[in-house]
DNA sequence: GGTTCAGTCAAACGTTCGTTTAATTCAAAC
DNA sequence: GTTTGAATTAAACGAACGTTTGACTGAACC
């Protein structure tokens, strides 16, 4: 081990890198010189680029995807048919609470998110494990119970629109035109969650 | 101008493709090879890859914005401060209708969206013209006047929460684990409305 | 002092990419 | 019948890509 870690800049500047130019439009050479290491590291420490991705994909999604499972617990421990716009904080929160950490208001990890769950190639999405998976079920079967009314279909659909606000939220081509400044962490968060527990709460559209 | 218009054939194929495997996934030849054309038609038909992408994106893009456009001026035919629903329904509405018309149900339109809107290269992203600013900002106007206790702010966070439900709608990823079929199209087009219009109709967050 | 081995390094590998070139086709215009 | 010019073609161009190779480093261990 380097003083500095060559592993660890190596997944610093993939995940600014990713963010910035996408998967596709980042090439290891880029990310060795930015990490200060020579263009084998990459393969050395991590086998291949796409592997390298993995590894930076799951450094940024595990701790989301911890908390959104301890804020489901919380709940849970109080009372066994959360509301929800309860639910809706516990599962949004996260998002924007953890992304926080290092990066401009968590713009970049917003777009890295983006960039990895939008790219069409098999191996940008071979990341997820079980635990991811785990989370979104089991927010899907307290979302069933909040909502006994609202068809399968339906629910899915809409816990879909949730991932698809909180991660596109920060998109550069959407902020361009508004004559607005980024949008601040903690504000966005907020938005978000009115946002998104008013879409959950609607009554189902019917027929 | 061959019988079966090699042009044409190659905004085919492009579409497709790009929405498939996205802009830098596809290579020119792939593109050709599907069109049955020679690998320099799309250097002597549109100059460019990225002059390619430009116009398939406007062929995609143009009979959406013209509908959008029609549907406000309907609206404010009738009444000079719609509501908020029917705001959403006239904005939402054309994103999945103009789309259903010749993928399998927009499926495809709409992940060549996503692909132009996400990926982060500047040539990808340099397709839109006036008419597209033009639209977004009379319904900014529009809903403006319906929401008149909405900070500036907010507002255009929840604008663009419409633009992100309505793109990543269909996106593989968050369907892949649901054991439910694809959602259809008319279905789909009537719960965006219902969940976007409850969205847009939450009180101010405060604060 | 010699051995070991994780780590780093410069150099090269073969492939694929977008674009360009120059020759060719072929129906229409004269 | 010749000319014209838009359209197509095969072939090649140089650049950039991910990956591999084999030599080298230097601290740790015996």
């Amino acid at each position: 081990m380097a003083s500095p870690d060559t592993r660890t800049q190596l997944l610093d500047a993939a995940e600014r890198l990713f963010a910035e130019r996408g998967y596709r439009g980042t090439s290891v050479r880029a990310i060795t010189d930015l990490a200060g290491a020579n263009l084998a590291a990459v393969a050395y420490h991590f086998g291949s680029k796409a592997e390298l991705l993995a590894a930076v994909a799951r450094r940024v999604i595990e701790p989301i995807n911890a908390a959104q499972c301890a804020g489901l617990d919380r709940l849970l421990a109080r009372t066994p048919d959360p509301p929800v716009a309860e639910l809706v904080a516990a599962f949004v929160g996260p998002m924007y609470d953890e992304m926080r950490a290092g990066d401009e208001g968590g713009a970049r990890t917003s777009r890295l998110i983006v960039t990895i769950l939008s790219d069409p190639a098999e191996e940008v999405r071979s990341w997820t494990g079980p635990a991811e998976d785990a989370v979104r079920d089991r927010y899907l079967e307290a979302f069933t119970r909040a909502l006994p009314d609202l068809p399968p279909q339906e629910l899915w659909f809409r816990i879909r629109g949730i991932l698809a606000v909180t991660a596109v939220d920060r998109v550069e081509v959407h902020n361009r035109l508004a004559g607005l400044p980024p949008v601040a962490g903690e504000a966005a968060k907020q938005w978000a969650i009115t946002f998104l527990a008013a879409a959950m709460s609607a009554p189902p559209t019917g027929t």
